[in-house]
DNA sequence: TACTAGTTATAAG
DNA sequence: TTTTATAAATAGT
């Protein structure tokens, strides 16, 4: 037997059937994990996972998850959509937008480890590729925040899809079981937002 | 120490604070486990949490968790909301409920428009600076590293070190940082950016 | 927050 | 599906 031999690296699994039996047992996983959160400590949990076959598989401690989805606008729109309400979480990095704070904190995360630990080609690509990345991703924001172009921030929020590189060669899928490729898009996180019209955004102290 | 004398018994936590915190603690674990579910095996995942206090907490492994809640909808109206939630999940008559009532409600530009919330000027500006400032720094590493000043580098490295004991022989981490999570479920996957490891540090596919 | 030590979650078989 | 060794999550300090 030769389980886990090293830590779980967070990346797409690219074996396919690798990937469908990961997600069957993490979905497992995950949902015990959610309803132990709601019982133990009395709180509402709505979940909702599409596989990448785009089977949808959910979990809700109340009756339906479409109450707790409307309590969570009731409540966004009530806080003023600044609900974040999180009283233990650093201000520092925050951004407001999951996809960017994720960005910003990998990124941290990844650059104090490199600095730490390892310091080689591969996770300096790495690192200054994510970077570039985000640079780019945040001066476009600013720009279009800037120009006030709302509407495109909002196309793009819809319909954001990565170039795929070359390399992703799919392989023909039955589509029996669970999950599987060939179902929506890829969850590859294109950073769109739309925001309240800033004050003002003119240059920041550059590096 | 005494730690968990025995298995977790799933019922509400009476004592308050011990609540609290499990909570807590639970939350992030919670949080966690989606995200990696959604990197790992390219699922869309999004998740409602709200503490006995109403406090809210979200993860949404796309642009917004509306996102997911529009896909479950639409899902939910085509497939007849067949679409079992959880199968190898034990059953817990009182949880897990199944969509019941599906109506393409006005899920709106009212509603969207909530969603992201602090992309304001000034997060922008910092977040920049703190990209450029990274960038810089790591592309100058890069150019020392090909210099072949290994050496300085890893002097530096040594110095910097934290005296966390934490010796961990990474051999081949990519991006699987994780931890961190002060309170606040916010995550998102990063782009994947597969592709066999670059060899040398000449060319990243830049952005 | 960090640590310790039983408990769980899981990647491979 | 069940087993097993190891990684993770986490309850109580």
């Amino acid at each position: 037997m030769a389980p886990r031999r090293g830590k779980v690296e967070l990346r797409r699994i690219e074996d396919r059937t690798s990937r469908q039996v990961r997600f069957s047992k993490r979905r497992s996983g995950l949902f015990k994990k959610a309803y132990e959160l709601a019982v133990l400590c009395d709180a509402e949990v709505g979940l909702l996972v599409f596989s990448p076959a785009g089977k949808l598989y959910e979990f809700s401690s109340v009756s339906s998850i479409e109450k707790t989805v409307e309590r969570y606008r009731k409540f966004s729109n009530a806080a003023g959509d600044v609900n974040k309400s999180d009283d233990n979480m650093q201000k520092h990095e925050e951004f407001g937008h999951p996809a960017a704070d994720m960005k910003l904190q990998e990124i941290g995360k990844r650059l104090r480890k490199t600095i730490f630990s390892q310091l080689n080609a591969d996770n300096l690509c790495k690192l200054e590729k994510d970077l570039s990345d985000a640079l780019q991703w945040t001066r476009s924001r600013k720009t279009q925040l800037t120009t006030g172009s709302l509407n495109q921030l909002q196309e793009e929020a819809a319909g954001g899809r990565d170039k795929t590189g070359e390399t992703e060669a799919e392989e023909r899928n039955d589509g029996d079981d669970d999950d599987d490729e060939g179902g929506g898009g890829r969850a590859a996180p294109r950073c769109s937002s739309r925001g309240k019209a800033p004050a003002s955004i003119g240059r920041c102290s550059r590096a």
